[in-house]
DNA sequence: TAAAATCCTGCAAACGTTTTCAGAAGCATT
DNA sequence: AATGCTTCTGAAAACGTTTGCAGGATTTTA
């Protein structure tokens, strides 16, 4: 591998002037320069990335914080952060946590190895302590997707709650009274929605019923199977499923299918995310869409505000969803099977 | 941010003492170690990675190389990776090629300057120059879920036109003899799926007809929609569709669910791939497995080699796919619409 | 033509580590 | 008491950059 000196060495200059000329400083005659540039691409030299950032005392690196099993959400919302932060002549690079708590310590001092400009994080990490180790060393961070009031970190996220209760309150609007929720308690938003779930039900003076929810292990298709099977077989009356994630809603989907109820005919069926595929499902997946690309460009924004010295405003950005009323949420028919209108 | 000097100042040692603390080498007095290690812990000193691979000249990561847009599948497939390297000390670093020929140089340059200790490749690069490159600057690279029998790298792939030949078998088999295949062009599986896609109905004396291929953009379920509508357009007779990937499957059944033809009653569909959500769909997607975990273990463990100095190993991989007959897929019914047995 | 300003260049220090080397201290063996 | 092992420790060099500084060369200004 060739290194400065080595350049240097061949075009007859310094390290110096090398280095000058690389970075496109001034002062130095065109024809070195030339020379230079001319060397630098015949030999392919590209300066090297530690030794830089050691003098320079900082990488042009922001690192992007997300769960281990990242969904297809984060997926597309780290593609939205990476190319704002592109923009800004900024790097991303990933720092995977495990659902284990000592992967979260873990993942500190991966951290704070590697001399980050800022943090993103797409990941809601339980231990107080993590934040309070980043926020003290100076590094900048933006909570993604999540708030935590009690933290005075700036974030950017939709409100969740709010959401939630409309989605919800599509499905009473479409005539749906006994209905279903799969909530999860992984992260926040898993309550969060359960709230606006519960919100909804309570406003339009329905029964919130322990039996119709069911609290899943993980927000997978699996999951989302399994959490169906179980309503259907405790609950055999319901006219309508809120899952609070696309992929549990197709696992619910799925739980329908095999028990030969089809969506939405015999059951209508509310997603939350809008993840890529849910538009080209067949039906068509109704869901609440979170911005994305908004969501993520915001993030990058702060955290490049962040780092270029403007002070951090903490107020939590908060970002409008949008209720996409596809095809499995379908308005319910017939005969209101016991007479009182609750 | 604290750094070695400080630690050693503290303890009243030497930086070298603190560093052989740090990295548990021999000779130190237990009582220094101690008071060494407590110091550690107590300011949440961490190495700088940076400092560390100058003078060691390794970095034990080794960089992953994927399309920009990187879909699930490879999603899955850089898990099994992580997860394997990880039990080798290794971590992983994310480097994303976007589809213009400049972004692959500009990534060529990132690789360089990152001092990795070795490359793997989930992304197919067109230019030969890229792993020109990078074989002879030393840097040890695996092709992985695709080969290239030119270059004499390391690689580890299934055999794709031999998987696509029996997923088109498995489609004659139940019958099926109009089959349009939606292909892609964008990397060799592309057209080595559609040669398998040819082979089949060859061997079945089934005659290829243009008219029954469509080649997709994109790989995405749009995509997918789109080339299914082309199909349906231009032949109205066809029974079964392959299609060579899942998320063009999903598009697929989506264009059929609008034009009300049921799946599988009124065609089949076929995916490839088997990412995560395709078992959860209702019907849930027949399609060709590849074995992801062990392609991505067995990618880890050569380059693991590779960097260990065992010599390369250059013939390629391949692994077994298998297909999977799922609700999609089925025998087609009925009269033989034209007597002849071809 | 002298002085001042500008342009160009290289030396050397610094960034935070690891490791070689040399030497000190302790202990056991002659 | 000298010798040879271990065990322990710190000084210093090295890794590949960038940049402040000093000084030389060139141009501009007076």
């Amino acid at each position: 591998m060739m290194n400065i000196k080595d350049i240097a060495r061949l075009a007859g200059v310094s390290a110096s002037t090398v280095s000058r000329v690389v970075n496109g400083k001034k002062y130095v005659k065109p024809e070195i320069r030339e020379r230079v540039l001319d060397l630098v691409r015949e030999n392919g030299y590209v300066p090297n990335n530690a030794a830089r950032s050691m003098v320079l005392k900082r990488t042009f690196t922001v690192g992007i914080v997300v769960p281990d099993a990242f969904n297809m959400f984060q997926r597309q919302l780290f593609s939205a952060i990476e190319r704002k932060l592109e923009g800004y002549g900024y790097g991303t690079r990933f720092f995977l946590v495990k659902a284990e708590p000592e992967s979260e310590k873990a993942c500190l001092g991966r951290l704070k190895a590697e001399m980050l400009d800022g943090v993103i994080m797409l990941l809601e990490v339980d231990d107080p302590e993590f934040y309070a180790v980043i926020a003290d060393s100076g590094l900048p961070v933006v909570l993604c997707t999540f708030g935590r009031a009690d933290l005075g970190l700036p974030s950017v996220h939709i409100d969740e709650e709010a959401a939630a209760k409309a989605a919800t309150a599509h499905l009473i609007g479409l005539g749906h009274e006994r209905i279903g929720l799969l909530a999860g308690a992984q992260f926040s938003f898993g309550k969060q929605r359960q709230a606006g779930y519960e919100a909804a039900l309570r406003e339009a003076r329905i029964p919130v019923m322990a039996g119709r929810v069911v609290v899943v292990p993980s927000y997978t298709a699996e999951a989302g199977r399994m959490g169906m099977k179980e309503l259907l077989g405790r609950e055999a009356d319901l006219t309508a499923i809120f899952a609070v994630t696309d992929e549990l809603a197709v696992g619910a989907i799925r739980a329908l299918y095999e028990a030969g109820r089809p969506v939405p005919d015999a059951m209508s069926v509310l997603g939350f995310d809008d993840i890529d595929i849910s538009a080209s499902l067949s039906p068509s997946l109704s869901t609440v869409r979170q911005p994305i690309a908004e969501i993520g460009t915001e993030a990058a924004e702060i955290i490049y505000r962040l780092i270029s010295g403007v002070p951090a405003e903490t107020d939590p950005i908060i970002l409008p969803y949008t209720l996409l009323a596809r095809e499995t949420t379908k308005r319910r028919e017939g005969r209101d099977r016991n007479g009182n209108m609750a």
